[in-house]
DNA sequence: GCATTTTTGCTTCCTTGTCAACAAAATAAT
DNA sequence: ATTATTTTGTTGACAAGGAAGCAAAAATGC
């Protein structure tokens, strides 16, 4: 195995480790609420006029997934929709306040997994941090092209 | 968002990116097969004896997933199992023909995928290589102390 | 040697996400 | 203006994977 895909296959292991501890972590701090979903309510947590289309392009998914996720979120009452006076298509999401309590607690637990890999990360200097980032900015607009010539 | 975020996010961005430009391209050249179902065939290529178990730690799934897969591609005749005669609990797996032809095509578009990317790498210097790989070795084996930690 | 624990693999039920077809609104084309 | 195309969101059928419970074999403990 070249360095290329020792490189690539190292970063997939690693994100599938951190999967697997932020799932743990979550269950139990946020109970009842899935990883999605956490995924869900921080995005809308961070981005205004969220909607099913925003979400679906950030997360990778289907809009038919987001849209499912959504309702059962407003189900819970963790979200709710709105519109625009203007616009009778587009619909929007914000966080209710019991919401905004899980996307507190989902901070603190960002926080503490920060803290938990601080380790790690105070090892790496900036001019490490550099050539990563840029690596990956190069690579993923090399990707965005591949992705544009299939349609 | 901090460099820390933005390596871990960015490293996350480019594998759904993959992912998608290797499931629209598989669906070409490996028709009838399923991503899944060619990462379980390249990995049963490459590794003698293997098993459910092995399977599933390696991907990060659960046995009964791997099981179900596992006994879909005999059903198609991609692979077979075999037992030693010293051991009647371990069932192990081996590529037939047809499967060694699905993998020899695997490889093939794997090649073709790394002519692809070549502009980028060819950018990465020796040094860099080795500080992103030092730093996924370095961030895997705390993980994994972690992992350990909940059991 | 026998009892206990662990490992390995399978099955059933359930959740999650994809796909395809669709409707309604907005935008573009002529 | 009105027709065609694109965008946005929803739904139902289906497939993939997880969780829990199980059985048989192997390893460990005493």
């Amino acid at each position: 195995m070249n360095k290329e895909e020792q490189v690539i296959m190292g970063f997939r292991d690693l994100l599938n480790k951190m999967v697997l501890l932020n799932k743990f972590k979550m269950e139990d701090s946020l109970k009842g609420y899935k990883p999605s979903e956490v995924h869900c309510i921080e995005y809308i947590g961070r981005n205004v006029d969220s909607n099913v289309v925003k979400l679906a392009e950030s997360f990778y998914m289907t809009t038919g997934a987001i849209s499912k996720l959504t309702k059962k979120l407003i189900k819970k009452g963790t979200i709710e929709s709105y519109r625009k006076p203007d616009n009778k298509k587009e619909i929007y999401f914000r966080l209710t306040d019991q919401g905004k309590v899980i996307y507190k607690i989902h901070e603190e637990l960002h926080k503490e997994f920060q803290e938990r890999d601080k380790s790690v990360f105070e090892q790496v200097t900036e001019e490490q941090f550099d050539s990563m980032l840029s690596f990956v900015e190069k690579y993923s607009r090399h990707l965005d092209a591949e992705i544009k010539k299939l349609g």
